[in-house]
DNA sequence: GTGTGTCATTGACGATCGTCAGAAAAACCG
DNA sequence: CGGTTTTTCTGACGATCGTCAATGACACAC
């Protein structure tokens, strides 16, 4: 599949070539690519970016997990964004030339890929197919927002929380006998940013929830109970 | 300013020329565009897509205001979004070639201008910086999603009711004596939507604001009270 | 082991919300 | 104008939430 010659493209050898924004650059733009192609290796709770800096680049998540979180003034932060390898982050700040507008945060020992802004903007305005696979993750995002939003009307708490978990047990899980098992990558109080209530209510939420049978919670470790197919979904609506 | 020749461009009589997406464009796609851009008329309450249909075209709103709603299988609705004059509604379904994912309705009198899908994608994809102006339409709906998420998690119900009726205000408010006067172009059910609340629910938050003293609420007539320096903003935090 | 700090849970209480049902107001139509 | 429909408001009640405060669990350093 991938090759290592030193005129190959630098995502080649990546899972997710085939998605990846930079696929549809030409032959001539592939060794300069490479040349400001930087991987980096983060570690758990290691801090990718600071809300309020410049923008370096366009940052493809290779492993791992990144939080996009906004720190607002009071003090709290709110959990945006959980970027999953594959997904690209930081174009906002590179689109509009702002600050970044978040913090950028590794969940778990993650690496990164970055490609530096100017060289990123140098391709990317001169090729409409990767400008146009920047707009497409852009979308990515709205389809995203827009769903949690809708989430967070629709649904009660409790069947909101449960979605979420089934979402990450659905990313994170292994198979454990007949049940689905994981470590989860979010504290409480992140947790209960993404179904927005407090901690405290969020730990009631999760009592209730246990009440329910769906799901056995201790600590951070999850087991998604299998009473029939395997739980894959029951109640909720996601996307 | 604005020529009528037949090579003009068909956006430059608009006064949101200077933000238009297709401002980029060559001098040799001007007359293709030209050719291809239809004004379209919507009385209020009438619908320009309906969910989970075809998309048309890249539609830029030049007089009025969209609602865009998602339908939900159990009946019930979300709005999801304000479409005000320049901006550009469409492009979710334009980019990914998927059906509209949500319903669009003119909340008032409107004229939208519209560019058919094959030509829009002719030029944008030949045209980096048409197709640059499209992504960033696209953050700018990432960040007003963005902050109605935080909003929700963030402040209470009546803080946001009120930050809403203040953005309202200044779009649609007229000075009226020391005060700000309003119709709303929001149903008690959208407002309610808006802040993520059930309309009998939004009724006694609008109560409770009256009773705080900031507005006068009688059916769509909202009348911002200026104690002091005409109303702009007090207690919230709006982007 | 003990202390320390962080994170998570629990309890209590008042405030707010969702729901159901009915009344009131407004909009619509002939 | 009267009749009809839709929208909005009000009341009552149980469920849930936010807040404050205290407790419990856990990791880590010494």
């Amino acid at each position: 599949m991938a090759t290592t010659a030193s005129n190959a493209h630098p995502c080649g050898q990546c899972a997710f070539y085939n998605q990846s924004i930079w696929e549809p650059i030409g032959a001539s733009s592939v060794r300069s690519l490479a040349h400001r192609f930087t991987r980096m290796q983060l570690s758990e709770g290691q801090t990718l970016w600071d809300q309020g800096t410049e923008n370096t680049g366009l940052i493809c998540v290779s492993r791992g997990l990144i939080a996009l979180r906004r720190l607002h003034a009071d003090g709290g932060s709110t959990l945006l964004r959980l970027a999953y390898p594959g997904e690209v982050i930081g174009i906002r700040s590179f689109l509009t030339g702002c600050e970044h507008r978040t913090e950028a945060k590794a969940l778990l020992a993650s690496r990164v890929c970055i490609v530096s802004k100017n060289k990123a903007a140098q391709i990317a305005q001169s090729n409409p197919g990767v400008m146009s696979r920047i707009a497409v993750r852009c979308v990515d995002e709205i389809d995203r927002a827009q769903e949690r939003i809708i989430a967070t009307g629709t649904m009660s708490n409790k069947a909101h929380l449960a979605a979420l978990l089934q979402r990450l047990m659905d990313t994170h899980g292994k198979k454990s006998g007949a049940n689905y098992k994981m470590r989860l990558p979010l504290s409480r109080s992140d947790l209960a940013d993404l179904i927005g209530v407090r901690p405290e209510t969020l730990s009631r939420i999760v009592g209730r929830l246990e009440k329910s049978g769906r799901f056995k919670i201790t600590g951070r470790t999850v087991v998604a109970l299998g009473s029939g197919s395997g739980g894959r979904n029951s109640d909720q609506q996601s996307g």
